[in-house]
DNA sequence: CTGTATCCGGTTTGATACTG
DNA sequence: CAGTATCAAACCGGATACAG
């Protein structure tokens, strides 16, 4: 799930609530959560804006860029093989 | 957790039991179920013997190896990087 | 040896309410 | 808007017992 945090940060510099969209069905507080563990390991910076209202943006950092290279590495994977694979979430086969 | 199991597996076809050991720390339960999905999904193929005593041998398949592949370029990101990560595991700094 | 079923405590999560 | 606190529900993993 931190995954597709990074995933979707990626692309570029996200507001709280931009991310919040941008990983569609995470909720409020496992935004918050899952950003502050990536945030302490220096693979996401959090840059706040003393603002009214409040800003928040959050950055992935060099670290995070390489982790995101290597994320891709298995959203490769799924795309070549996602077809091959029955997904287990189907319904039990006969 | 069924990551551990695609790369020991990676290196040969093993038993349950042998896989238990490689997978160290795994509990009974947990392998089995592990090796439920990955096997449905045509990751892993299970052959049972049917001796006495019973062996089950487990194998890559094809899809399988590819997917140790990425994994392994996980595990390059973790030692290029792990050094300059805090482990959100230590006490909370000052 | 390999595998399934059950129980049970700990963790995680979403909902909700509240703060600055 | 961004974030914290709280609480109950759901989930998960280990231990154990049992079966083929």
């Amino acid at each position: 799930m931190g995954v597709l945090i990074i995933e979707t940060l990626g692309d570029r510099t996200l507001r709280f609530s931009e991310l919040r969209n941008g990983v569609e069905g995470i909720s409020h507080k496992m935004l918050t959560q899952n950003l502050r563990m990536p945030e302490r390991s220096g693979l996401v910076e959090r840059e706040g804006h003393p603002t009214v209202p409040p800003r928040v943006e959050y950055t992935l950092t060099e670290p995070g860029w390489a982790l995101r290279a290597t994320v891709d590495g298995v959203c490769d994977w799924t795309h070549r093989y996602l077809g091959r694979i029955e997904s287990p979430r189907r319904r039990l086969d006969a």
